[in-house]
DNA sequence: TCCTAAGCGAGACGGTACGTCTTGTCTTCCA
DNA sequence: TGGAAGACAAGACGTACCGTCTCGCTTAGGA
């Protein structure tokens, strides 16, 4: 059933149009009409394909994505050969910045919690296989934390990382970006901030 | 001056409605009209207090974080002993507790991006002045990158393992959260995973 | 160039639509789609026929009056012989009688205007030319009042005699009703109610 | 409780609006907007007062025809002297030629049905008091028809004999029309034309 | 008998109006 | 005289229906 000609065109400019009003005025002052009008599309026609914004914002959300996920390394995103730093995979960040307007407006407050928080929880979700994945891979390991709680540690500083990095002016390179948050998740604040802290034996009382 | 004894009650009715509502139904979905009729004041006398939804958010908050201000040690938010844990401030998971439900709709889809952000960028500071503080207070040491990346990145690790606290059904205690985000914080994730990473010798290299 | 015979098969199923429809929920509250799901038959169809409700409604009209116009007699609609109620002529009764549900309809709140004006001005141009018919007959008489008003008003009466006949269940036959019908036409309420008046010697001013 | 000042202003301006446009442009291609803009009221203001159009319509007639109500002689409409045919009341009439350009449009087919059959049933059920009122006023007098067949047939040829007026570019006085149609009413068209029908001894066969 | 033009189904679309919702202002009235 | 009550303007919402258009399929009727 090949899908009519027309209607793929008008889905494609409404998400043209959403892309480059977030840009232009956030994403919660978007109006419907708005992307309409600027899509050239009467309003009506907008409920024939979407819901609501959202629904619009997450559809060309899963586009941008797909794209992204071929670029990506298949695995080992998490491990990454701390004597080798010009190995660390640093396209999360290109992609950032390839969109950093974008980016810079999704994560401000004029960006959609929905947005946030389903990001968030899509990446931990990856993390955390990749920390499973880690931490099996060699016997004799026991994880000190729950790996989903990790995950989700981790999520928070990209994310913020990336936020801080945009609204820093993107000063650094993505490859300076990827290195120091690879450094800082896996060695932590410790190595960060060049303090020296004696590994102590600590771990987690089980809560179950 | 003293402020009219109306005024004031009038005020706390608001907010009192206003955190109430958020538990219900989500920030976002909250209308004025919702918080007047709790509050069984007039419409329009919201409007003489507060001009929109997120001043009195904001007015509630700060009343709020000014009573936790008082809780924390007044220093050394960011640098704990680890090898006496208990000793670990859990301060704020305890408030985080006290007000889980808030919390877990503030930092879910139904809470506010206003929020989200303002309170990053709160703690961030905060943290950063610990960091400089900590940096600066031995001498010869040099922080490998920049105080307030470091410091964005732990707020977004702190602010996500709430997040994630809450949705696991808080079945840790707000000490055990303490320590882990602390050692995790500290040591990073090599350590959180059991994992061993030789301590390379990289250094951002200066963007400026 | 014969009508392709799926032209004339839609134009029917369309036709026998709006009927049938009228009766179940009334002219007003048809809506296009309403008629062509019924006829099962594609809207964008509907337009290759009709511009609109209306002219579907007064094409299917027309064939119904062409049937009925065979079935009056040719003149003499106007005079009866009053002295023979019997040979009155009861077809348009008849008619409505065989039509009952759609006139009771359109004789109602749920019908449609343009319809009631429409068979009024259609019925007072031939009830007129009836009365010049009667009153140029017989030499040296002079109508007392315009033969358009009083065709007119004639015309109003026969068309509400109709409606309370079906608002009231018609409780009479057609004939009974063709027989008041024309007695109080012709000799008035006076004659109707049993009340005698004096004949006056009254006749309109010319307003020429 | 009184009402508040400006809820009557906003009824009155809507009223007016409504008038000033059915005049203009006929009552069915009248839109709420159309109202509201000429009134100089927001749209949702005018859902406030009224439920639709027609509410508002019936609402503005239902004043009009109060003040119609207290010109009308209290009773006696039904019954004239047509001795003195000066003296037949023509307040009707008169009221009409006031509103002449509305009532022009109101019986034409930019009309509204509704309105048609609520003042014909209005008119129909105070003719039929006077009717009844008439007859039982002389005693062994017998109605030949049903009263309210003849309160109807009636009040079809008084809305019909109006509507041939104003299309008839109001020639006629409302005096004379008054009395055409008072004489008519009671004498019958055999009277109007001048024919001469031998009164028969018909009467209506019982339906019950 | 084929073939070609017409009729038609399917459905996307622009357009227009609807009735509703919420916000923030402003007015009225009452305590 | 200040606040409650509530009318109102403004403007976006999501829906309904209209009339048009485009695209293929199918099929009737002329070649």
């Amino acid at each position: 059933m090949p899908e009519d000609r027309r209607k793929i065109r008008t889905r494609q400019l409404l998400r043209d149009s959403l892309m480059a009003l977030i840009v232009e005025k956030g994403y919660e002052n978007i109006q419907v009409q708005d992307i309409t009008q600027r899509a050239d599309v009467a309003r009506p026609t907008f409920y024939l394909h979407y819901k609501d914004k959202d629904e619009l914002l997450f559809s060309s959300l899963r586009e941008m994505y797909e794209e992204l996920a071929q670029l990506q390394r298949p695995a080992d995103m998490f491990i990454a050969d701390l004597q080798n730093p010009d190995e660390i995979d640093s396209s999360d960040f290109k992609h950032v910045a390839d969109h950093a307007d974008f980016y810079k407006i999704m994560l401000s407050d004029k960006g959609s919690i929905a947005f946030i928080w389903q990001v968030t929880d899509y990446l931990a979700e990856l993390f955390e296989k990749d920390i499973i994945g880690a931490v099996s891979a060699e016997s004799d390991i026991q994880p000190r934390v729950p790996p989903d709680f990790l995950a989700h540690c981790l999520v928070g500083m990209q994310i913020n990382a990336i936020r801080w990095w945009l609204k820093d002016g993107m000063r650094h390179s993505p490859k300076q970006m990827a290195q120091m948050l690879e450094f800082l998740c896996l060695l932590g604040a410790g190595w960060a901030t060049g303090v020296d802290f004696p590994q102590p034996n600590w771990t987690m009382p089980s809560v179950d």
